[in-house]
DNA sequence: ATTGACCTGTCTATTACTTCACAGTTTAGG
DNA sequence: CCTAAACTGTGAAGTAATAGACAGGTCAAT
């Protein structure tokens, strides 16, 4: 008999929040959070509150906090420490930054091997394929031409013209996205 | 009696790389990047194909590939190998869409923040100057409200109003932003 | 009671580094 | 020539946040 109702357990936890059982072994180990009792056979028991304690860690990872910094939230709780949080807003930015930059030289690399030697009919039906597998709809798309345009205009055009799209089109996808129209 | 002309010591390949010499003494001693030569003390000689070899490594681990896949690609060299690419191209737009739920999410814990008890004056001139500080410019800043207003359209609403922004020009946001006219 | 599925705890491995400690080497200045 | 700073090497240990292996515990159905 675990469960008194309110209780749960490890595995059950871990589930109900979309988390591993070893994090949450992890969060104990580093004393994050603790279950707040064993069962007689020694098995971690959350309560109710331990529950509410990792929605609020969630939370902050979600938002991208280290455990470290949680921690302190969480202790020197009330204090919202907007210090943190606008810090970790300023890294993020750079982040993102980081991740379009790399995209923008995946696709390049790509291309690189489109148009080279190996050419694994990287054409234009199977580049949007692949833009959308990465989860890129229309708009997210468009955005993309745009900075594209906005970043190295000239490997823009060259980029649709290895896709083997005609001359007019191009003109017409540079002269939005230059615009930002999307 | 070191630099031949054309060799290099390990702190300052480091510090033309923007690395930390542990960074290549890591490499060194998995074997990636291991140094040409030693000088008759021992000290690590990089020569030039030292620095191309680092310079695709630095190329590769910018676009996010693992220093396994790096192995990989640098050994079966030719081979372009465009799986590996298209795999972490996918893998990129995934983590794109999470920096920027990050970054919703942020911006709405910092609004709670402003707007809850512990105050710290985060009025329209302060946030501008985060955002700025966030690396974002006047079109990235359009972006931001459009996918604001796209997602969330109540949070986007409750946010201005909470920034102390007069209701007319409120209207004028959303609406360019509905409109994603930036 | 027993089987089999699923659960538990602990311990170890992973990635790409960083930090540290300690001893030898090079270099610039006096 | 000497000394102090700055560099070098090796090796060990630490980091975040899990993932996986493993032996054993628990539970529902038979």
């Amino acid at each position: 008999m675990l469960a008194t109702m309110n209780t749960c357990t490890i595995t059950k936890l871990a589930r109900a929040f979309g988390l591993s059982r070893s994090t949450l072994l992890y969060y104990d180990r580093i004393g994050l959070l603790p279950p707040s009792g064993r069962t007689a056979a020694g098995y971690r028991c959350y309560t109710q509150r331990d529950r509410q304690r990792l929605e609020r860690i969630c939370h902050f990872r979600q938002a991208g906090l280290t455990l470290a910094d949680i921690r302190t939230l969480l202790s020197s709780s009330g204090k919202p420490n907007a210090k943190l949080l606008e810090r970790r807003f300023r890294e993020l930015g750079g982040q993102l930054l980081e991740l379009r930059s790399q995209q923008r030289l995946l696709a390049s690399m790509l291309k690189g091997v489109a148009a080279g030697k190996c050419p694994p009919a990287v054409d234009r039906v199977m580049w949007v394929k692949m833009l959308r597998a990465a989860g890129m709809d229309d708009r997210a798309m468009g955005r993309w031409h745009t900075e594209f345009e906005r970043r190295a205009p000239d490997a823009h055009q060259e980029f649709l013209v290895s896709l083997g799209i005609p001359e007019s089109e191009i003109q017409r996808i540079r002269k939005s996205s230059a615009e930002g129209a999307w």
